[in-house]
DNA sequence: AGCCTTTGACCAGCG
DNA sequence: TCGCTGGTCAAAGGC
């Protein structure tokens, strides 16, 4: 065993370093290898823990919340000039206090645990269920991710997960910080996947609608998010619009190559297999 | 059978 | 040198 904090043969690329990246890169213009995604029905409304075991029962009186929560953040996406102006409004609103600007598929990923009671009179979220959900769930980017360690740091207060990218040869590794309250506070990548994302058939996520929002590619470079970002961006959200829900579901049965931005042809042949499955799990879910 | 999570132990860095 | 902290390993067990 080679144990300890010297694992990495080479150093690690050093977060900050990665976090020079650009964000919209990873957005606009994804990578050779495509950007983690989203795959999160499955997370919402639970604590910690096996998210496998749901069951489409289970997250059926989440699905309102969890389709609203969402839907703002897929119109964005659905309009990559949009996501330039909402990644400028973003970095605009946090600039007095160096808020690293955080794709929209870990917004995806962590806005689902934010307290939406919080976003106020905002609109997107509005009418809402005011309770706090949480989310947690290690695939909610796309990759394979396997739990290799948990500790408790800070002070007991943030249990820290640790995850590993499962793919061969894939050094990614993936720090999940939670609040006391089980919530997500920071998560940090480290390193870059040196495979594409795995096919949403291999992606463990329960139901359609995670794994369309799935196709909301994030960078895959290492980055640290806050909690507070989503926050504050909950607080200002982009679009305000109660049809979204309509338009997420337009979306849906379009299919999600138009949002994906993605140029892997398998990853697309994919894409078109799961589509009527899909579809069937969405209306299952908003019935 | 394969993959995953859990969890205690180990190790390195740092003050 | 010592203790603390963070990161990782690996066995055990579950699904």
């Amino acid at each position: 065993m080679d144990g300890g904090g010297g694992l990495w043969g080479a150093p690690p690329p050093a977060v900050e370093s990665l976090l020079d990246a650009p964000f919209s890169d990873g957005w606009l213009t994804p990578p050779p290898p495509p950007p983690p995604t989203l795959s999160g029905t499955a997370l919402f409304g639970y604590p910690q823990g096996s998210f496998e075991n749901f069951h489409e029962q289970d997250l059926a009186p989440l699905t309102a919340q969890v389709v609203h929560a969402k839907c703002t953040i897929l119109n964005q996406a659905a309009s990559l000039p949009f996501v330039q102006m909402a990644t400028s409004a973003l970095a605009s609103q946090h600039a007095s206090c160096s808020v690293n600007v955080t794709p929209l598929q870990e917004m995806l990923a962590l806005q689902p645990k934010i307290s939406i009671a919080n976003t106020g009179s905002t609109g997107a979220l509005q009418g809402l269920s005011t309770s706090s959900v949480t989310l947690d769930r290690p695939a909610a980017d796309g990759y394979n991710w396997r739990k290799y360690g948990q500790k408790v740091v800070k002070g007991g207060e943030c249990p820290k997960s640790y995850y590993k990218c499962t793919h061969m040869n894939c050094l990614v590794r993936k720090n999940v910080e939670h609040s006391a309250d089980g919530r997500i506070v920071q998560i940090i990548y480290r390193g870059q996947h040196t495979h594409e994302r795995p096919s949403k058939k291999r992606i463990k996520v329960c139901g359609g609608l995670s794994e369309h929002l799935a196709d909301f590619s994030g960078s895959v470079d290492t980055s640290i998010r806050s909690q507070s970002d989503y926050q504050d961006y909950c607080r200002n959200p982009i679009v305000s619009n109660d049809t979204m829900v309509g338009r997420l579901m337009e979306n849906m049965e379009d299919g999600d190559e138009q949002l994906a931005g993605s140029s892997d042809s398998q990853q697309e042949h994919d894409d078109e297999e799961s589509t009527s499955s899909r579809s069937k799990d969405y209306s299952e879910y908003n019935q």
